[in-house]
DNA sequence: TTGTAAGCGTTATCAG
DNA sequence: CTGATAACGCTTACAA
């Protein structure tokens, strides 16, 4: 592996100069530098980036914490949209990205120290899981960090509007005629505390009396469980009209659900989903979802981490609002005629 | 920034005791180990692998190389899901994951320099394009590499099983009948070469004759252009009975046309595709598709590179393929009546 | 404009 | 079993 005194001995140089020839530095005339650029360029010299980062402490890395139960979280494409986003906003600007993982030599850690173990001068927070202790400290140190869905005091967030998402929902819901909605909401996490007071509050708002039994949890991106959900809301004696699912994929187990009662979808009973992946635009009938903008989310969350690594002094923590936009497909049936 | 030497300083001793001690020397006395193991944690000391690294020229990272023309390929259910198997079996030994960039310091760089820039122990290379001579000049390296459906000379790759995919799905074909088989391929690579020799020998082997006019080109994953092709294919004077996608997605492109046409799938024309993601098993009717086990494949790769990184000398090259079986859904008519 | 040398936080060798 | 010390490859005052 040739190095920077290599490249000092072809040249007669010091390794100085060619540390400096090398960043550009002005300090060194034109001709040497083209010199010693025209050297390490023959030598195919290739710097190291552990050595510079250890003395620079900056590795022009970000971090990105995922962590689910199930482990197959990248999979879901509202998320490797999102990290494909990022990853396009930090090639931008320079930045790798670096998939945290919470071992290291065989050994458990948290995500705080792995990440300050790595260098890494920034982290993204994109978990389900924030009451998890392994993703609070890190938040609570001083390494930059942004948070994806979730909000920490005086933290930057980027935030997908889903108080606004749940509120377009029924308020179109509404204008349909629809008055039985039942929600199906996913596990207790901040994304869904938002969405479910949003529910209510919308729903009181246009006073609609929604019983208790029209509300079901179901983990999100699980069919089954949704499925299993909306077979109690079909055996309810009181059905609602209309279904809310967690996120478009766990309609689908509604969806099953839905055809084994033989009922007809968009007819019989109206559905919406969440998130708004491709998915969601190729089925028959087009579904009816609150779609997402997940590229721009990850852009937005790599942009923002940059700015506070590079402008550490001035930079003020903000809360990003991502809006989205519902995308009416054939799912829902007017109720109403007017 | 605690370090070792603050440790060292706090417990009485030399760095290099601490040192020993940290890496559970058994040069070191049971009892100085925990004494500075407590004091390491009281302290939050975490360990810098810049310094490490540099050192020791062991990163306990593995570097991710994509590169396609759209930017997107993150996206696509085929590489999240083969990214999410790479990530689960790299953290299973301790190594992070790395997303290789080209840019560093808004300089462009080759992807090999890139990753022996960060000192990645080795490299996945997943690219749609491995004439790019950014690629090329990596796998020529010295570092250890594994490529994903992609063959070099005496490197390991993991291949998924093109040549029996497409075998398989043309001798299910001529089984139920079908003669007229269409297939719209990808673009030129060494996976759409497979899967193109294999479809003609095995029409051949059948004593299929497939006219030129059946085989069209549209770019992987892009509905439209598959759209387009079917279009084509729809307009002939003598119509194929069944069309072969280029994948599942590209099917999309392929329903909108043949909607347009009104004719019914798996009754009026006949369709098959290509990788087996979620959404093939949710589309009504169901696709017949081949499915590649995409996750195993990217789990394997991690597990070869990791295999190659830990043992140099006695490793050999091999090349691991990862067979897939054909998903038999509802969208191939049953033509003859045996 | 160039050179010198200290030091970033580790590991590893060798001596005690 | 423990300590001292020389690297690892680079950047950066500071000196020349």
């Amino acid at each position: 592996m040739v190095k920077i005194k290599d490249i000092a001995e072809a040249c007669q140089v010091s390794i100085g100069t060619v540390s400096k020839a090398l960043n550009r530095s002005h300090e060194i005339s034109e001709e040497t530098t083209r010199k010693i650029i025209k050297k390490a360029n023959e030598l195919g010299y290739v710097a190291n980036s552990n050595a510079r980062s250890l003395k620079t402490k900056r590795s022009y890395s970000l971090g990105i914490i995922y962590f689910d139960s199930t482990n197959s979280g990248l999979e879901h494409e509202y998320f490797s949209v999102m990290l494909n986003g990022i990853k396009k906003e930090a090639e931008e600007s320079g930045y790798d990205v670096v998939l945290i993982s919470n071992k290291i030599g065989g050994l458990k850690n948290s995500y705080l120290s792995h990440a300050k173990y790595r260098g890494c001068d920034g982290v993204i927070i994109v978990s389900a899981d924030f009451k998890n202790p392994k993703i609070t400290t890190l938040v609570e140190s001083d390494l930059p960090t942004v948070t994806i869905d979730h909000l920490f005091h005086n933290r930057t967030s980027i935030l997908s509007d889903n108080v606004k998402g749940l509120e377009t929902i029924v308020e179109y819901l509404h204008d349909k005629g629809h008055k039985k909605i039942a929600f199906i909401h996913g596990e207790d996490t901040e994304v869904t505390r938002n969405r479910l007071a949003s529910f209510y509050r919308t729903c009181q708002k246009l006073k609609l009396d929604i019983p208790d039994s029209y509300i079901k949890e179901a983990q999100y991106h699980i069919p089954k469980y949704s499925g299993l959900a909306t077979r109690e809301l079909l055996a309810l004696e009181d059905r609602p009209t209309c279904i809310i699912y967690p996120d478009d994929y766990s309609y689908l187990g509604g969806l099953t659900e839905i055809e084994k009662h033989k009922l007809k979808i968009g007819e019989d009973i109206s559905v919406v989903g969440y998130d708004g992946i491709y998915l969601s635009r190729v089925l028959r009938p087009v579904l009816t979802t609150y779609v997402q903008d997940s590229n721009k989310i990850g852009m937005m969350a790599a942009r923002k981490l940059i700015e506070m690594i590079e402008n550490p002094k001035t930079y003020i923590p903000e809360q990003v609002v991502i809006s989205g936009y519902l995308q009416q497909g054939k799912t829902v049936k007017t109720l109403n005629s007017l």
